[in-house]
DNA sequence: TTTTAATTGCAACAATGTTGCATTTATGTA
DNA sequence: TACATAAATGCAACATTGTTGCAATTAAAA
């Protein structure tokens, strides 16, 4: 994904493109895994932090990235990669490395079934796992 | 659960039974359900924030309560009714009514699995479930 | 009742996220 | 290419959540 590209992205999605969205998503791109917003607000240097999380705010709402992984002190974004524009990593697991901290989007390959047999209506999944990712095993 | 029985608890794992401890189980007994933080402030009055953060602290640490959901801007605590000392809310779903916002620890009628067929080692899952409870059903 | 270690309240701080507003910038148009 | 304009930015100020150190207080054991 080149510079044009994004900006092509962007457009259709009538975000201009700025240098600091420009910049949020070729990061995104180079990493296929999900980055944390301390870590953007790092390589981002001296933008101001208000400029990033209004970044972030339109990518999700526009539908490129989504909302990996929330944790209290740090919040995990990633590509919509396989997700339609209204219906964001619903069904997908979000993983986490115990080793080095790396989060991603689990692919078809780990599947949930539920068994539901009692009064609640679940409706919604959110499911994170932890454990071991493929390049620390 | 009175009381006598809730002094009984702290005083077994090694902890004084302060009016805030004690203000915080009876809470967590008379509800069945999870509590929020923001909750257990409201209904503590004038109790110093402090002194609640390490009330909380000190009641996970014992095993007596465990974080059962972890939001942004809250957090919610139940009762360890199944859990072994050692082994906190790891096997059960949290779930969270879209309707009244109530938080509860689903058991054993809810199950999940998991197909695992490609890289990645799952270790720990955690699963928060969303949709209606039994009481808006 | 006294002792003492645990617990509390306060003040101060750090991190994360939000809002309003004046300034700047990307983009469509002339 | 220059201009107009709506969108995006940077700044200051603030809200919320959570943490730490320390002196004062309190539960429980002696």
């Amino acid at each position: 994904m080149g510079l044009e590209e994004i900006k092509k992205t962007l457009n259709e999605r009538k975000l201009k493109a700025t240098t600091m969205r420009v910049a949020v998503l070729e990061q995104l791109y180079k990493e296929s895994n999900a980055i944390s917003l301390s870590k953007m607000q790092e390589s981002l240097g001296d933008f101001d932090r208000v400029t990033l999380y209004r970044t972030i705010q339109s990518l999700v709402k526009s539908g490129i990235i989504h909302k990996a992984l929330e944790e209290k002190h740090d919040t995990f974004y990633a590509l919509c990669n396989d997700c339609s524009l209204h219906n964001h990593s619903h069904s997908h697991i979000h993983f986490k490395c115990d080793n080095c901290g790396e989060v991603s989007c689990l692919d078809s390959n780990y599947s949930i079934q539920i068994k539901e047999d009692g009064d609640y209506k679940i409706k919604q999944l959110n499911i994170k796992a932890s454990g071991v990712c493929s390049n620390c095993i």
